[in-house]
DNA sequence: TTGCATAGTGCCATAAAGTGTCTTAAAATG
DNA sequence: CATTTTAAGACACTTTATGGCACTATGCAA
């Protein structure tokens, strides 16, 4: 897998696959080295999930622990982050298993396409139906910037 | 490879290649030195791909990677560009595979005429359909800009 | 406790996708 | 014109995705 200039990971690319009729869905192959040694699912933002590799799980953990507890949203995000998150494992043939309470919360449902993104540092999964839309905005964002810096057409 | 008066490489002309059965398509000879240690495939404007060097893919991703995640446009660039991104490398017949999400963007298939032109710092591949409206216009700019600069006729 | 249902895991077979390499023909080079 | 390089197609091989089947673990109810 790439690395930034400052070598951290960078996960590339788009990746359309199935979630099986127990839940389970394979990790593109691009990405499985990379999470190897376990990885933590979490929920992400716009109803997605997060895989995050064990080194960048812990960076945000402790970046979300060290926000002030008597902030409500604050608890909300600590609440959130923490009870949404759940430790994998890829198994022998690629796979990891989506547990129930994440695949409500991204929408995915079993035997469904599910669509998995490389999104520089974390990899996203989503339901296909909701990426489909949730792309659609992020190119028109993309166009926009680029017309913007390189002057446009 | 040229370089332009600060060093940077300069891609220059047009070649009109095939897309193999397998999504494959030759980068012009004069290209590939260049991209020998690798290169990243990302969406380009109007409909076509872009291939960086290595060098500057890290320089746009790191612009982009800096962004707050707090932000919803900033994640929306985030995702538009590294999902629509790809590392690639050339293969030792001078081959790289366009991945399926991006031969769909870009409106290439199997088989068809793929035009690669050189674009200064950046290399740019279009179905060559695409490519003849868009040079109509990119011709027609620039006989404009003529006229701007000279005078006119 | 026993039996049953449900969720999760491991592994295998098949088909599809991707990769590597070779041959031939065409183009470029000197 | 002879030689070299390049493009395109073909083919074999490898890897990956998917679905299926069997087995295990867990919890619940009879």
């Amino acid at each position: 897998m790439v690395q930034g200039a400052k070598g951290g990971i960078v996960f590339l690319g788009e990746y359309k696959h199935t979630m099986d009729s127990k839940g389970r869905v394979v990790i593109p192959s691009k990405f499985r080295d990379e999470l190897k040694q376990g990885c933590v699912i979490t929920k992400g933002q716009d109803n997605c999930l997060q895989i995050l590799t064990k080194g960048n799980w812990e960076e945000e953990a402790d970046k979300i622990a060290a926000l002030p507890k008597t902030n409500k949203t604050s608890r909300q995000l600590i609440r959130s982050l923490f009870s949404g998150a759940i430790d994998a494992t890829i198994d022998s043939s690629g796979k990891i298993l989506i547990p129930e309470n994440l695949r409500g919360y991204s929408q995915m449902n079993l035997g469904q396409s599910i669509t998995i993104t490389g999104s520089g540092p974390v990899i996203e999964i989503w339901s296909t139906k909701q990426w489909k839309k949730v792309q659609l905005e992020a190119d028109k964002a993309y166009a926009n910037i680029n017309e913007l810096t390189t002057g446009g057409s």
